[in-house]
DNA sequence: CATAACATGTAAATCGTTTACATCCACTGA
DNA sequence: TCAGTGGATGTAAACGATTTACATGTTATG
């Protein structure tokens, strides 16, 4: 594994390194035969150039930090999925940060970029972190980045993301349109953006439809599967039942629909259950999941490109970029009972 | 986000560069007196050190590759989060290399860690991305490197992952303890080598009960949950149908019970199911999912662990650590109907 | 033939650290 | 008093590339 440099290469090839360079990196400057002696020396040897060395020099690491809340959700994963890959197409590789929600680990991962690890941020948590003030415009204080999923509640930003207040509304909507109107919620933890928002857009969807916003309909979920499960002994107790629940991630209605199931409800004949996501999961529930979809595939490639156009050097153009989600209606919602 | 060097804090403070590189990473080389005055312009300045320069001259990146086959698939995403987050611990970062299955990403990240880019490989995929001959011991040929999950087929490796061949067997003995006979196989791609281990598992099982092999109770499947829908079509065209099938992962099993279920059929009372990996959701799908459980959290920490002891210059011990799985009975198997 | 213009190559500076070595200084013990 | 010791600090050379300014060689032109 001991590497050679390019000035071995150079020697070897009876060139100057600064020729060894220029065949990598603008072979249009160096004539056709020296260049062709170099790349055989560079073929034969195997030599490859030192990337820190580069970096050092040319001030870019090739490296895109993601700050991801939790990479073993599914959502996640999957648009961590595309962003890696094209990001690799573009020549850039993805350092990951998992902050399991906390966040005292973004502020470390951060300090990494700062420490010159990576050349920009993918950042899918709610928390900004960075010390701002207002004094200068956000994008001087702060790396290259952009904000996805869980968007920040800051001005300045480039975001990209669905619009979790609309897409709430339209599964509200759906469930609106079955004749339901003791519509529960199962709400994820509250100090995420995500799930403020698809609370709001619940409680705008209620007050649209002229229903009163009843508290003891909603329970505060944490997103893990575990508290849709808790969420069921809540919700059940009341003396008048919720006749369809709206969780705001699969992962909770899948585990609200078991316990449902096992206390002996019947979805969507005795309540209905909608969640949110899509998770490659959902279709196979039973009864099968309807819920939000996201594109997350389309979110990765997005939040990728909006980055790489910055770290050309574009100043970034604050904004926030919603992607097209969509109802998936499936087994698990049905009018209500009478 | 312009940043001063160490040089610059070295003026401020009226000392040598090297004093203050001296009292970040080996402070009791300075007096308390210096120490402190330079503390104090660093605390000043917000300064960072660079990790690029610091790299280059040291030889040490801090950057761990995960070369992972797909992240969306949830074994995997858990895997990565407990190496994610102790290898923080340690002050590794974790570069993401996610293969799509293909053979070629695989070199392209070895290459890049050839570039310099990082100091360690865990390798989760089955193909060694790196041209190796027998002149030399294994490791004097390739970078620090952990191989988890799909064992490559070399030996001199350090090597992670469960028993395969065991667990296939444990979950098949499963199944003739129910008093199954005709026992389908759903299997991942013959190319990788978790499949191959769980496929030499049940026949061996199949051996041990004194069954014989019937390649018409095969199908070759490719992990997805789809492939797991599909096998249903070859399966219940048979004459002679299975009783109970032995899928090679759990998305598989969860895309051939639902299939299964909606031509009509009762889980486990026409037809037992057993998956692998026991993924967050298995325990949710209806009938539950009997399946093996994988520890993919003592995985992550297992190989973070063998990987840092080599890049603390030890010497690695080529050996195959085998981490205890379990069968966790649920809902999805049962005796097999006369 | 002198000279301009262009193609090609070279040498040296640079990026931000770390570290081997040199220096300085104060203190100890003979 | 002075050699010796040891602690604190400074100096300068790496590390491995890129890039700039400059030098050389070659060809074309008047």
């Amino acid at each position: 594994m001991a590497s050679i440099g390019i000035k071995e290469i150079a020697s070897r090839a009876k060139v100057s390194p600064a020729t060894v360079s220029r065949v990598l990196s603008n072979p249009e400057l160096v004539s056709q035969k020296t260049r062709n002696k170099v790349k055989k020396i560079i073929d034969e040897t195997g030599y490859r150039p030192n990337r820190l060395g580069a970096s050092l020099r040319t001030r870019k690491t090739g490296n895109i930090f993601a700050i991801i809340p939790d990479i073993s959700k599914p959502v996640n994963a999957g648009i961590v999925r595309a962003i890696e890959n094209r990001a690799h197409s573009f020549g850039y590789s993805v350092l990951l940060g998992d902050t399991q929600g906390m966040n005292e680990r973004g502020l470390q991962y951060a300090e990494l970029v700062k420490m010159g690890q990576a050349d920009g941020i993918l950042l899918f948590s709610g928390d900004l972190p960075f010390d701002v003030n207002n004094d200068k415009p956000l994008y001087e204080q702060i790396p290259p980045l952009v904000n996805a999923n869980e968007r920040v509640d800051t001005d300045g930003l480039v975001q990209i993301a669905v619009d979790n207040v609309a897409a709430a509304k339209d599964a509200m909507q759906h469930l609106l349109e079955l004749g339901h109107s003791r519509i529960a919620a199962v709400t994820g933890p509250m100090n995420v953006p995500s799930s403020c928002e698809r609370f709001n857009g619940y409680k705008l969807a209620l007050e649209n439809a002229g229903l009163t916003y009843d508290p003891k309909l909603v329970v505060n979920g944490d997103y893990s599967v575990n508290s849709g499960e808790d969420a069921v002994d809540q919700l059940m107790l009341l003396r008048l039942r919720p006749t369809a629940v709206f969780c705001f991630n699969d992962d909770m209605a899948i585990g609200l629909m078991k316990k449902l199931q096992t206390h002996g409800y019947d979805i969507p004949a005795d309540i209905s259950v909608i969640g949110f996501d899509d998770i490659r999961y959902a279709k196979y529930t039973t009864p099968a999941l309807t819920t939000v979809y996201q594109p997350m595939e389309e979110i990765g490639l997005a939040c990728i490109d909006a980055l790489l156009d910055q770290l050309k050097g574009n100043p970034p153009q604050p904004r926030c970029d919603f992607l097209p989600h969509s109802l998936e209606i499936r087994e698990s919602t049905g009018p209500v009972s009478k």
